[in-house]
DNA sequence: ATACAATTGATTTTCGAAAATGCGTTGCGG
DNA sequence: CCGCAACGCATTTTCGAAAATCAATTGTAT
C-alpha cells in the first residue's frame, strides 16, 4: 500500500493511459451515461487532450467492452441492458468457478495465507464501516479477498478473463451500491465458509460455493430495473439531442 | 461469397483496417515471428501508412491478444510457447463447451438447417482436396461447421470469447496445417456424430463430444514443440538485434 | 578498476491542422 | 404532394513534425 521505494524506475505515466482512467470511472461511476455519444471534440475539452491520446484511451475502453464504436460514427458508452448484465453474470458464474477450481488444487501455503490474511481485512473493514459509508473502502477489501482466493489459478488466461469480466459487471454492481443497504452477518458467514472450504482444498464445495455466492450477489443486485429505466430516460435525450448536456 | 450489390451503402473501409487485417493475417501466418520487435517506423515502411493508423491497429491486435505493448518500450508480437497453447486450449475448451451447451437447449429449426448445410459442405471440401492442398478452402468449411453448431448460444458473450480465443489459437494450428498429412476419414465421422447429437438434442452427448473433438485436434497439434524450437532460434536472433532482418 | 553521473541516440508519444467521410437538408423535377 | 439528387455541415480519420522518454554509452571521480 505505501510508497514502493524505486528511486531510479519513476516510469511517468503517459498522458492516454491517465485520459484512459478518467473515463474508465466516469463510465464505471455513471457520471457518462450508458448509450452516451462520445465526440472526439467534447473529450477534448473535458480531459484537455489532443484526438491521438483520446483514441488511444478510447480502444482500450473499446476492447473492455466500456465503450463500442462504429466507423465514421463515432463512440458511444456502452449501453446497459438488464439482459446484458444477465449474461455477464452467467459467463461470470463459469470462470469464476474455473478460476477457483484451479486455484483451489493447485494452492500452496503462500495462497493459504493470504487468503486468511485478506479474510480478516475484509472482516474488519465490514466492522468498522457499520451503518456507516466508506463503502470504498469495504468494496476494496472485498474484491482483496475474492482476488486471494484464486490468485493461485495457473491459468492466465483465465485470471484475465475473470478482470475483465469484473470491470464490466462493476458498472452494474455501482448502482446497488449506492442504495445504502448495510450488509447482513450472513454475508460474512457465507465468506468464510467459503474460506474454509478453499483451505480445506474441497474442490467441488468451494466451486459450489462461490457460484451459490455469486448468484446470491445477483440477486441482491438486480432491483436495478428500476434505476435502469430512469437511466435510459436520460439516455433517449441526448441520444440525438447532443447539445441537451 | 460473390459480390454484394449494395449501390449506396459502399462503406468504404478506413486505413486502420486494412492495417489492422495485413498485420493481422502476417502474425497468424508467422510472416512476422513471435517475439519479433514492431518499430512504428518500419511498420511505417511496411505498410505504408501514418503512425496514427499503425496505432490503431497495433490496439486492437494487443486486445486480440496477437500483440502485446509495454510503456515507451514498444510493441511485440506476441510469443508463443506451448504452456501457453495449453491454457489456451484449457479455456477453449470450457468455453466452446458452454456455447454448445446453450445452442443445442436453444437452438430451432433453422438452427438446425444450417448445420446440415454446413456439414454438407464440408463433406464436400474434404472429398474435393482429397491429398491435394486447398486446405485454406477446407479449413474455412471446417471453421463454418463448427460456427454453425454454436450459432444458436444465446450468450452473446460466450459467442464473442469464443471468437476471440479461436483468433489467437489460429496461429498454433497454422503450424501444425503446413504438415500436409491429409485428415483421415474418421475425422468427418467425427463430426457427424456431433451433428447427430446435437440434432437428436443431446445435451450431454454433445457436450462431450466436442470437448473430445477439441482434445483430438489438440493431441494431432501438439507435436509443434519443434517447430516452435526453431522458431524460437530465429527469435533470439532478432530479440535485441534489431537490424539482423 | 568500479561506480556514478551526464550525454547521446533511437523510439515512442503527443500535438493541431488537413483530408476524407457520412448525414441531414435543401432544391429540383415528376 | 412525394421522391431523388446535389450540396453543405458536423465529425471522424489521417498525416508529419515536434516534444518527451528511455536505454546505452561515454566520461569522470573515488
Amino acid at each position: 500500500m505505501s510508497g514502493i521505494p524505486r528511486t531510479t524506475t519513476t516510469t511517468k505515466q503517459p498522458v492516454y493511459e491517465s485520459i484512459y482512467l478518467a473515463m474508465k470511472s466516469d463510465i464505471v461511476e455513471c457520471r457518462l451515461l450508458p448509450n452516451e455519444r462520445l465526440r472526439l471534440e467534447d473529450l477534448k475539452q473535458k480531459y484537455g487532450a489532443a484526438f491521438t491520446s483520446l483514441r488511444e484511451a478510447l480502444s482500450r475502453l473499446i476492447s473492455e467492452g466500456l465503450v463500442v464504436m462504429e466507423q465514421h460514427r463515432g463512440a458511444r458508452v456502452a449501453d446497459m441492458m438488464d439482459d446484458d448484465f444477465l449474461d455477464l453474470l452467467h459467463v461470470r458464474r463459469i470462470i469464476e468457478a474455473e478460476a477457483m477450481r484451479s486455484a483451489v488444487i493447485n494452492g500452496d501455503d503462500e495462497w493459504e495465507s493470504a487468503i486468511v490474511a485478506a479474510f480478516h481485512m475484509y472482516e474488519r473493514a465490514l466492522g468498522q464501516s457499520r451503518q456507516g459509508q466508506a463503502s470504498a473502502h469495504r468494496i476494496q477489501r472485498h474484491n482483496d479477498f475474492h482476488n486471494a482466493l484464486v490468485s493461485a489459478c495457473i491459468s492466465k488466461r483465465t485470471l484475465s478473463l475473470r478482470t475483465m469480466l469484473y470491470v464490466q459487471a462493476e458498472r452494474y454492481l455501482m448502482l446497488s451500491f449506492k442504495s445504502p443497504a448495510p450488509p447482513p452477518d450472513s454475508i460474512l458467514q457465507e465468506h468464510e465458509n467459503i474460506m474454509r472450504a478453499a483451505l480445506a482444498r474441497k474442490v467441488d464445495l468451494s466451486v459450489a460455493l462461490i457460484q451459490e455466492h455469486l448468484d446470491g450477489a445477483a440477486q441482491r443486485v438486480m432491483p436495478i430495473g428500476t434505476t435502469l429505466e430512469r437511466m435510459s430516460r436520460a439516455r433517449l435525450t441526448n441520444r440525438d439531442n447532443p447539445k441537451a448536456e
